[in-house]
DNA sequence: GACTGTGAATAGTTTCACAGCG
DNA sequence: CGCTGTGAAACTATTCACAGTC
């Protein structure tokens, strides 16, 4: 079902970066090679990464780094406009919120909510926080494409499911639990719609949960020869 | 060279952070089903999982919630303490520092850093910010196990050498950047040592990147077929 | 001659079916 | 009888070797 290797795409986000780099520094031409050194992977696994989604560089010269980094961010949807509200204002969605970078891909913050009395009406960047009772009018009235959720983890769940029969299409969720849709879960037999999380599909959740790298680290350290060190075997 | 796929250490940190949770709602018992179902994985994947450290279960009845917590705190390296530093305190550094779950696997911030002379000094939780250039003496009376790298992209590099050099063996990397062993770089020739890097094997590196993220999930959003969507074809 | 693009081989991961045991 | 644990099958991803072309 997956014609392209989920972990290319992680690669070709890495790539695209470099390739940004390399524009900054004047650099107007690279290869699979050079590419591979700086993502930390091999020559062959950027051509055939690349191979998926065209025919970007010219054989015998390589590749020109405003072509291939223009084609990449073709690729990944980094050409168009993406509104995205952030639910969640405490420290973490704040952080977040003044994360430079986002805004360099047109990825517009257009919302902030939160639940908390404290923080409904404060300013945070140039945006006020709503409640996010608000939220389901307020995705509907401002095309909202993605939602960052940065609440805590037991309402990580209650808030994505708002976010989602909101209308929002991608959730990228910080909170340390899984999220998606929920089974009746009570003992109270499921009489009711079998059509329980309908509404969540086609929804793209991907996660950024730093508690769990911090445990992935834990084990890895433990146990370095279960992983592929960054020290390159060969070149 | 992974005779334990790196997807089941990942899928381990969720079945762990499950249990807890069926902990503290006095849930005793459960099986590979009932995990499959609330980490949205399969039930052969959930055994499979388990089976690669040990045989955990009782056949005909299942798991015992605190046993398998128990075990599973063990495989990852939860149950022993992790000193850790956190370098980079700004925005991001701070909400990590603050952020709540950490200690509750014995990692414990023990030293923070900065370069910034408007942060070193500063207190931020119990700690005083101390200037980078103290690390290398603190890493080693300290025994530092690993290190939270939270610097601007530009510095990240420099910083993660820095921490290796000091001798921290665990990286988790925030920065949107790859970091490593960095081959000699500048044209002039190199003639010098050939063992650059070396003070990197068997350093793990860990990245969360939540820029890195946001554009998986535009990619998946206008891409949705390439994904598996958390809604599940069957159970 | 150099470097890309790609079908074929290899390696790795997930799924499956069922044997094993309480 | 139910649910775990596991070898074998199916599938997916990476590596490789080389044909293609500038």
């Amino acid at each position: 079902m997956a014609e392209v290797p989920t972990a290319a795409i992680s690669r070709l986000v890495t790539y695209l970066r470099i390739l940004e780099e390399l524009e900054t520094r004047d650099i107007s031409r690279t290869s699979s090679t050079d590419l591979a050194e700086r993502a930390g992977v091999s020559a062959f696994q950027v051509r055939k990464d690349l191979a998926y989604f065209g025919r970007f560089g010219t054989r015998g010269m390589g590749y020109t780094v405003p072509i291939l980094k223009r084609e990449l961010m073709r690729v990944l949807g980094l050409n168009q406009t993406w509104n995205v509200v952030i639910v969640g204002v405490g420290r973490l969605g704040q952080a977040i919120a003044n994360y430079p970078g986002a805004s360099d891909y047109q990825f517009q913050y257009v919302g902030l909510f939160d639940v908390s009395p404290e923080l409904v009406g404060r300013q945070v960047r140039d945006l006020t926080v709503r409640h996010i009772g608000e939220l389901r009018d307020f995705v509907r009235e401002n095309k909202v494409d993605m939602g960052f959720l940065a609440v805590p983890p037991e309402r990580a769940q209650d808030a994505a499911q708002a976010m989602v029969t909101a209308g929002v299409r991608g959730i990228l969720n910080f909170a340390p639990v899984v999220i998606g849709p929920r089974p009746p879960e009570g003992r109270a037999e499921s009489n009711a719609q079998q059509e329980i999380g309908d509404d969540w599909r086609g929804v793209i959740v991907e996660n950024v949960d730093f508690l769990a790298g911090m445990k992935r680290l834990a084990f890895y350290t433990l146990n370095p020869h279960l992983k592929d060190s960054p020290v390159p075997e060969d070149t």
